[in-house]
DNA sequence: GCCGTTTTCGGCCCGACTGTTTTCAGTCG
């Protein structure tokens, strides 16, 4: 099995877990986790940087030490540090660290003093009691580990889809905005830097007494568990299991606590060195020279007293953004106000819920220029995809609808089916009447890396194709992205004047930030889809836009972004290279 | 283990909450 990235981060986590356990220098342990954040990061796979000959002390993080460990764990499969670290102690232990409340000391501790390994040995021993024997642990401990691993075994510790969060968040907030005393109230944290999943919901709240907001909002009806509550802190599950933390600060704060809480943690620290730099301190109350506030009523003054421009939470993922800010290299990122259409629709000719009629309305009344109809093809049997009779005739209903139709233009596509050869699951005679193709990969999900590239290769190669529909396949907390080269994949695309998809589907997001953004870097033109199956559904167009703001694009790299005009120029056939 | 317009050695972000503690360690954000 070839080495992939997340093999590599997976085993340096597992690694700093049993060395943190272990007592070593924790500075050592966060180095690990540096390490494994930046290979998680790459969008190219560290095995073709290494064939390449690419030296990888290149990357943040990641010097002469870790470059050899990780072309040894490459080349032999094994990494042999993590070997070695599980001579010493039993793997099993850093699952205790599932368990909320459990850190490296104590699962170090209950397995010194009791022998314990695993999360069931530990729950047999709270129940015996034993865990109250041990120093540092008491009965409100041992309870509460009780408590965690039952929680724990009944939902695994899953993130939650952001669009699913959000009905939630936005109600618990406007209730928190209605509370006595409570000034301004933002959602920080991986919510507001649009990541594709949440962990949690992080509130930011200013009042001018923080201390009772702090203990007021345990008072929300679907509160399950208050976990803390303190003066400017508490952390609550709703039923349902989403955690909340809320974060009350006095006015003047609001700006550095809203900083601080959006994070994200390496953006922080990353701010908060250069604040050393200045010969400051940067926390969630403010930056500080000794006594003196210099900023912190908002996040503009935090990072101007910096010397930087305001940077899109987005972007906050200590990826490069300090130093773009620095040079004022930030993007202008693509606003969902740029957005003029939507290339990507089904309609009840396969499987969407609505008519070609009431989803041109639908993309009427969202202000845009043009809707792309594109119904699955034959192969997709399960959504009755459609064969070139079926399609001719729903091209002729275009034809129809766009005589009457004055302030919006329907556009003929077809997702196709990309067959397992390569080769397109409708004839030429067809496709050569659309405006474009889009092309996608449902079945055969399997290939190995090799030929499924080979497979969309020479799909892409079809002089008709224009866009590339949820490349990876991928399906958040569900199924793993197909094995491509997406180097390739990307030079293709620029050599055929294709499209890549941003599919806006909340748990596709495909390609994802880190891709789509290595293909912009590339060069390649990207394409926000939201795969509509009913009018409701043209709204992710907004879940699309935020992942290409975390790809750091602007509208000129988003298709989608063009009038009609220009797009049809740039869907026009014989664009092809080869054709 | 990494890294350098303060450093190639000596730093590495900074603070809240809890429980067990008799002055603070551990965990988490
Ligand atoms: N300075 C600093 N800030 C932190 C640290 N841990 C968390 N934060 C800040 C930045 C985070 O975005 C914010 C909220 O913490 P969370 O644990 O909820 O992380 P976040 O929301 O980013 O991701 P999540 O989706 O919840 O896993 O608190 C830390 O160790 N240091
Ligand atoms: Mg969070
Ligand atoms: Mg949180
Ligand atoms: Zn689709």
């Amino acid at each position: 099995m070839p080495v992939r990235n997340r093999d590599i981060a997976n085993a340096f986590e597992t690694l700093a877990d049993l060395l943190e356990i272990g007592d070593a220098n924790p500075f050592r342990v966060r180095a690990y986790r540096n390490a494994a954040s930046t290979v998680r990061d790459q969008s190219r796979p560290i095995r073709d940087m290494l064939a390449a000959g690419e030296d990888l002390t290149e990357l943040p993080g990641i010097g002469d030490d870790l470059a050899g460990q990780i072309a040894r764990y490459v080349e032999t499969g094994h990494l042999a540090r993590l070997d070695a670290a599980t001579d010493e102690l039993p793997a099993g232990l850093t699952a205790l660290l599932d368990i909320n409340g459990i850190g490296p000391r104590r699962a170090h501790a209950l397995y010194e003093g009791l022998g314990i390994t695993s999360v069931d040995e530990l729950a047999d021993a709270a129940r015996q009691k034993r865990v109250r024997t041990l120093s540092g642990f008491g009965e409100k401990t041992e309870q509460r580990i009780l408590h965690e691993i039952e929680r724990l075994v009944r939902h695994s510790p899953a993130r939650t889809l952001l669009a699913d969060a959000e009905e939630m968040a936005e109600s618990l907030l406007a209730w928190i905005r209605r509370r006595v005393g409570v000034d301004q109230a933002t959602i920080a944290g991986s919510y507001r830097r649009r990541r594709e999943t949440v962990g949690d919901l992080d509130i930011v709240v200013s009042a001018s007494d923080p201390a009772a907001v702090s203990r007021a909002v345990t008072r929300h009806e679907d509160v399950a568990e208050v976990i803390s509550s303190g003066e400017t802190r508490t952390t609550l599950r709703l039923r349902g299991g989403l955690q909340v933390d809320i974060r009350v600060v006095p006015h003047g704060a609001y700006g550095a606590a809203m900083h601080y809480f959006t994070g994200s943690r390496d953006h922080n620290i990353a701010l908060r060195r250069r604040a050393q730099g200045h010969g400051w301190k940067l926390n969630e109350y403010g930056l500080f020279d000794d006594d003196q506030t210099v900023a912190g009523d908002t996040e503009e003054s935090v990072y101007a007293a910096l010397s930087l421009p305001w940077i899109p939470p987005e972007l906050r993922e200590n990826r490069g953004e300090i130093e773009a800010a620095e040079n004022d290299d930030l993007p202008t990122l693509i606003d969902a106000q740029d957005i003029r259409g939507n290339l990507h629709t089904h309609t009840t000719a396969t499987d969407g819920k609505a008519s070609l009629e009431e989803m041109a309305e639908a993309a009427r009344e969202r202000g845009w220029e043009y809707l792309g109809i594109s119904d699955h093809s034959r192969a997709v049997r399960v959504a009755n995809g459609l064969d070139a009779d079926r399609l001719t005739r729903q091209l002729d209903d275009i034809d129809v609808l766009n005589e009457r139709l004055d302030d919006l233009v329907i556009l003929k596509s077809c997702e196709v089916d990309i067959l397992r050869d390569g080769s397109l699951d409708l004839p030429d005679t067809i496709l050569e009447r659309l405006d474009y193709v889009i092309g996608a990969i449902h079945s055969d999900l399997a290939l190995a890396r090799r030929a499924q590239t080979q497979r969309l290769l020479e799909a892409m190669a079809h002089p008709l194709m224009r866009i590339i529909a949820h490349p990876t396949g991928r399906l958040i907390g569900q199924r793993s992205p197909i094995a491509l080269d997406l180097e390739r994949v990307f030079e293709a695309a620029i050599d055929n004047h294709i499209a890549l998809e941003i599919n806006a589907q909340p748990k596709r997001l495909d390609l994802n930030d880190q891709d789509a953004r290595a293909a912009r870097d590339a060069g390649v033109m990207l394409v926000i889809g939201t795969d509509a199956h009913s009018p409701a559904q043209l709204d992710f167009m907004r879940h699309g836009v935020d992942q290409a703001r975390r790809a750091w694009l602007s509208a000129s790299d988003v298709l989608n972004t063009r009038p009609v005009g220009e797009l049809r120029k740039l869907l026009a056939p014989g664009r092809s290279a080869g054709g």
